[in-house]
DNA sequence: GAGGGCCAGGTA
DNA sequence: ACCTGGCCCTCG
């Protein structure tokens, strides 16, 4: 007997009712479903008949649908009069909710990031869309809020193009690559672009790196917005998103999920410090939010601000190909905001023997001492243990580097012969380079002893922490020395009176492409906290005068250093000049995928922790082609069953 | 990813 | 005549 085909004749009780085609829809009867098929070859819209009883579920609403026998999520991306699939529709198996939660804006959105970074529409589609909270959902909506009025320009007038920006959001879209003058007032001009924006009756959405950025942007808002963060749990945070899609809410700050927020009439968006790797998704696909908004203000026909204290190549990439226009300070308004920056080596140390045994130099410690004086906070900024090349020179901190790829050293314990990150190759017989040494070390001292030992170089003054187990938001003023990792300071109420960069040469001897332009990033961010130097807000980094960030924050001009940033990658057809994907995977996986592929260079493959990895280079336009071959490449394995490739459009290290 | 059809090559 | 494994296609 058949089990398949005849279940009555074993089931006890009720027969179960006939298999009848469930009535369909009269009006519009196809609905256009994005399905989670979780397969990459199948990221394409399949059709399904809409039952009379599903006749709620419209474009951007939850379903779910039977695929290949399966009972799979979906989105509705549109209803249709008809379909152009032969054969016949399977139909909708439910509506999950009538809420349309995925906004026609977004899902265009996402679409593009998907394709850009070579994934999936419904890899995208996970990080657009929060996962549903039926009772919130079900709670009486708010009032939507009075439109505010429209701000005069305030902190933006010290910009020459300020206030032409904000009068252009009224009218227009204009977008801009803005270089912050030094000082707190950040959040407030951010605000001040987003209230402009609500006043004209357009959406804003800004997103910056962490959640305490997000409540520095949120303090500053004087218009009803909702702020998103990763941590909200997740009721809260379907709340607020959908106060955000029903429209009852304009403005939106956020970290960087947030850039996909269903903000109604986009009319803005911001990110600030665009820099900072918090801002790629470190899920697949890896979309950068920068990148996200840029594509949606070009979409969506927005005005965009990317902003920041120093500038990246991509920012530059922007503003020379024309698609965005400077807004910046001149020259008079940064040196009078700016504080004293310079530059000392680690050799020139302090006569005072603590700080002698601190290894502080000399400069660091009377900048310390001075501003202890005038009870103004110092700040100390240690480079984080993870973030440091992994060995150099005992003796003069050369970075230790392979001798026969170049690559860098590292030590799994502090007893085993150092090998190479890159090829493996043992380096027992290692010189350094400079000064023939034969000695490594691992090469920063932690915060936590910095602070001990400036704790003993300054006892008059309270030492605290700000890094990975606890971050401070802001210090009050008086006499204590602040240590923090990069990204961890916290602002001080009136500015510090010294902000000391101690092993700021350990950032630079990164071997990342992006090591400078990282540092001075960093750099910039923790002086910008300083006092100007009209009121003796004084920046001592321990790294080589000679080297040219050092140079870009002693001069304040992180305009000139993204110019000069960007040439320099021109001329080795480096990132953003070209466009890069980083394909890892089994040796013969790899090699397989790089022989289908009929564009781009290929560096490598090079061994890596698993299996191999290659990148694949083309000139900046043909970046979209890139992905799109990739994809297709990952698509017809992946249907062929063969091993996957993993695949990084864009990927942020090289390393 | 799962199921199904189809072909090749084997076995009864 | 029938079974089995591999390949490739479809999936709405």
């Amino acid at each position: 007997m058949d089990l398949v085909t005849e279940p009555e004749q074993l089931s006890i009780g009720p027969r179960p009712r006939a298999k009848r085609p469930a009535e369909l829809c009269t009006e519009r009867p196809v609905a256009r479903v994005a399905v989670d098929t979780g397969v990459p070859h199948l990221d394409r819209p399949f059709d399904y008949a809409i039952p009379t009883k599903l006749a709620a579920a419209e474009a951007g609403c939850r379903v779910r649908v039977r695929f290949s026998g399966r009972l799979v999520d979906g989105f509705v991306l549109s209803r249709l009069d008809e379909t152009e699939h032969q054969g016949a529709l399977q139909p909708l198996q439910a509506l999950v909710s009538p809420e349309p939660v995925l906004a026609p804006e977004v899902a265009q959105l996402a679409r593009a990031v998907a394709d850009r970074t070579a994934g999936t529409l419904y890899d995208v589609l996970r990080l657009a869309v929060p996962p549903r909270h039926a009772r919130v959902e079900a709670e009486p909506p708010k009032e939507p809020a009075a439109q505010p009025v429209k701000p005069l320009p305030g902190s933006w007038s010290r910009y020459p193009a300020g206030s032409a920006f904000l009068e252009g959001l009224a009218t227009g879209a204009p977008r801009a690559v803005w270089t912050a003058l030094p000082g707190p007032t950040w959040p407030s001009e951010i605000a001040l672009a987003v209230q402009t924006c609500v006043a004209a009756g357009r959406g804003a959405v800004v997103v910056v790196p962490d959640a305490r950025d997000v409540e520095r942007v949120s303090a500053a808002l004087e218009v009803p917005h909702v702020a998103l963060r990763a941590d909200l749990g997740p009721a809260e945070r379907y709340r607020r998103w959908l106060a955000v899609r029903r429209g009852q809410v304009r403005a939106v700050v956020g970290t960087r999920a947030a850039a996909f927020a269903p903000v109604a009439d986009l009319g803005l968006v911001v990110v600030w410090d665009d820099g900072d790797d918090l801002l790629a998704e470190p899920r697949s696909p890896y979309a950068h939010a920068r990148d996200v908004l840029v594509v949606r203000a070009h979409l969506a026909g927005a005005a965009a601000l990317l902003g920041g204290f120093a500038r990246t190549a991509e920012s530059q990439v922007l503003l020379e190909t024309g698609w965005a226009r400077e807004l910046s300070a001149d020259r008079a308004a940064v040196r009078e905001l700016a504080p004293t920056v310079v530059g000392t080596s680690e050799q020139d140390l302090a006569r005072d023997p603590v700080a002698q045994a601190a290894r502080i130099p000399r400069l660091a410690f009377e900048a310390a001492r001075v501003s202890l004086e005038a009870r103004a906070p110092v700040l100390v900024q240690v480079p984080r243990r993870g973030y440091v090349p992994s060995l150099a020179c005992a003796r003069d901190r050369t970075p230790a580097r392979c001798s026969a790829c170049a690559g860098p050293l590292h030590a799994s314990s502090s007893h085993a012969v150092a090998a190479c990150r890159w090829c493996g190759k043992l380096a027992g017989d290692w010189r350094c380079p400079s000064c023939e040494g034969r000695q490594m070390r691992a090469s920063v001292v932690g915060a936590r002893r910095t602070a001990e030992e400036l704790g003993r170089a300054f006892p008059g003054a309270t030492v605290r922490t700000s890094g990975r187990d606890e971050v401070l938001t802001t210090v009050p003023d008086g006499a204590q020395l602040v240590v923090a990792t990069p990204g961890a300071e916290p602002v001080a109420e009136c500015g510090y009176g010294a902000v000391l960069l101690l092993d700021a040469w350990a950032l630079l001897s990164r071997a990342d492409l992006r090591a400078g332009e990282e540092a001075l990033r960093r750099w910039l961010a923790a002086a910008a906290l300083a006092k100007p130097a009209s009121e003796g807000g004084k920046v001592v980094v321990v790294a080589d005068h000679s080297l040219a960030p050092v140079q870009a924050l002693v001069r304040w001009d992180p305009a000139g250093a993204a110019v000069r940033e960007l040439a320099d990658r021109r001329a080795l057809d480096f990132p953003p000049v070209s466009r890069m994907a980083a394909v890892t995977g089994s040796s013969t996986a790899v090699s397989e995928l790089l022989a289908e592929l009929s564009i781009g260079d290929v560096l490598g493959p090079v061994p890596d922790d698993e299996g191999v990895r290659a990148f694949v280079r083309v000139p900046r336009s043909q970046g979209a082609a890139l992905a799109a071959a990739l994809k297709a490449a990952n698509g017809i394995r992946s249907a062929r069953k063969a091993e996957a490739v993993h695949v990084v459009m864009d990927p942020l290290t090289l390393a």
